[in-house]
DNA sequence: CTGAAAGCGCTTACAG
DNA sequence: CTGAAAGCGCTTACAG
């Protein structure tokens, strides 16, 4: 079964390829007549042959002449982790539809294996990329968007680059809607544990927090874990939390959740009648195992879909522009009335 | 910042295109000498300029003159499910390190769906795939494999396809060794909960746990929900099962497995006094809330690390062979002592 | 309405 | 040790 070309269709039919190109390309108009000057009899036999021998162009060969490639990058710290894969499947769903077919890349948080993953990207002739950055990634990204890549910023912002799109849960007011949450229901003594991690999204998170607590008089106060020794730090801080007599502990980041769930129910403690937690990112067993535990929606559909309309107008030569997905919370019994 | 081509550097440096690109292509030797034919001081030159112009070959012309496409394709029914998305992880990095880019994509169970992609990705001339193949894309892979295009199977199996590769966890294995844990902690009454999909590894599952049942002399029962009703459904069976006073329920799919939880606990019961439960597939929640369950690891970082590295002996022309990951189960409390 | 020819950016016999 | 030329499979002015 030898690939079909082109020429073999021309060859065989006895035209040239230009006419099987044209018609190939022609576009179907309203009345189902083709949108190209092509004689109707002879169109007709160039798309009966076409697919009777499943001619399927070369993509590399359209991509070079044309410069059409029809492919998307999307890179983000770990497909393997659920708030970006399920972006990346609404993304791929929606290039798919389209015609686009999509590159992924996981970063690893790693600004040298980010630059080479958009070079290799680029190499490829990608026609845009949908990116989380990672700390330092601005050079790397700043050299994409110099080639006339069209680049969209997805849940974490780095606020120096110039000329690109974002769409981004709006994170400054999913922490205060879960401060308020949390003081309706009764609770006052409210820490946080959170990572040194140099994201935008954290410290928007973080400094969200210290806002809220102190627009209620309440007194802030949140635990830095060094981003390599989570798994170790965060019980120490669950206990030390115990004993300040915490009522109710936030966590900004999905992996510092579930250690403090872990920690809290390993010190024979009671959720949340010993101590309330509110999970900002979601785990899809929050609301099945018990208790049911409170957390913020990433959203991630949302992003996802907006991530990839603003990347196609982009494309299409529109400036890029930035989204703010408002939050949405779930409720569970991890913060039931105090 | 125009992109900088061949031509261009041959130009600028006073030499043909085909010097240029027979240095770039060369590799170093162990002796750090360069392996063609070129003088050593011209060689020089060329890198350096390479090199200070930032030079990236089109992958687009590489691919088309030399066949080389250095580009893999993956596809999974859905890429936001962990199982599938560890497994894309694993196979992203080695490819990465390699110098291959990935395309993704989500057949979401649909052979129509996985017909398109695999066009597609032959279309941009991957030089071979990873899948997990869907019911009825016997055809659709046949075609591929036809192309001559490696194809490695991972996750379920479709028997009649030849020439292809097979990664696969040990579905009889794990489900033998799950009813030996119950039958070893003294349960007797223990039921399955599953769905009527017609899928091979499933089918595995279901074929060990009766079989080890009737080993053991005990009566197997399996419940099957439509997998349109799965939610649905999976409540009312836990309700039958209840009632008939099963010991323990086995839950062959990470979607049943959810469920059964839920309904076990919005009974009103507990897991494991009032009934056990052990789970197929994993979610990263089971060890972390309370109880914690026990479950067969998907060992998706092994299907992945072993799938990639039989897809590359098979581009390399070695033919596909078939491996069995060994099953990891964790014991948590779900199914602790009777 | 149709076709000859150039060209996208590379690689690769072939010749010297 | 180096280069002229063909060609991968398409698209696109240009000409008729």
């Amino acid at each position: 079964m030898e690939k079909v070309t082109l020429k073999d269709l021309a060859r065989e039919l006895g035209v040239s390829t230009t006419l099987v190109s044209r018609v190939l390309n022609a576009r179907r108009r309203e009345d189902g007549s083709l949108d190209c000057d092509i004689g109707k009899e002879t169109a007709e036999r160039v798309l009966a042959l076409a697919k009777e021998r499943d001619y399927r162009p070369s993509r590399f060969a359209m991509g070079l002449r044309s410069g059409k490639r029809f492919l998307l990058g999307v890179i983000t710290p770990d497909i393997s982790n659920y708030a970006f894969s399920e972006a990346g499947r609404y993304i791929e769903e929606l290039a798919h539809q389209d015609g686009y077919s999509v590159m992924f890349g996981s970063s690893s948080e790693s600004e040298t294996r980010m630059a080479e993953l958009l070079d290799v990207f680029a190499d490829h002739g990608v026609d845009g990329i949908i990116v989380t950055p990672c700390m330092g990634s601005e050079d790397s990204l700043t050299k994409i968007v110099a080639k006339k890549i069209p680049v969209v910023l997805i849940n974490r912002d780095l606020p120096s680059l110039k000329g690109v799109g974002r769409v981004f849960l709006d994170n400054i007011l999913s922490m205060k809607m879960v401060v308020d949450h949390l003081y309706e229901r009764g609770y006052r003594k409210i820490e946080m544990i959170s990572e040194n991690m140099n994201v935008l999204s954290l410290r928007d998170r973080e400094n969200s927090y210290t806002e809220t607590m102190l627009s209620y008089g309440l007194t802030p106060y949140i635990y830095y874990a060094e981003s390599s020794e989570v798994d170790a730090q965060v019980p120490v801080f669950v206990g030390e939390a115990v004993q300040k007599g915490t009522e109710a502990l936030i966590t900004p980041r999905i992996r510092l959740s579930l250690n403090s769930i872990r920690a809290i129910l390993d010190l024979g403690m009671s959720i949340p009648r010993d101590m309330a937690i509110f999970c900002h990112d979601e785990s899809p067993a929050f609301t099945t195992l018990s208790p049911t535990i409170s957390y913020v929606s990433q959203r991630s559909d949302q992003v996802g879909i907006q991530a990839y309309q603003m990347l196609k107008r982009m494309i299409n030569g529109e400036p890029g522009g930035k989204v703010l997905i408002p939050p949405h919370l779930f409720f569970g019994d991890s913060t039931e009335k105090k």
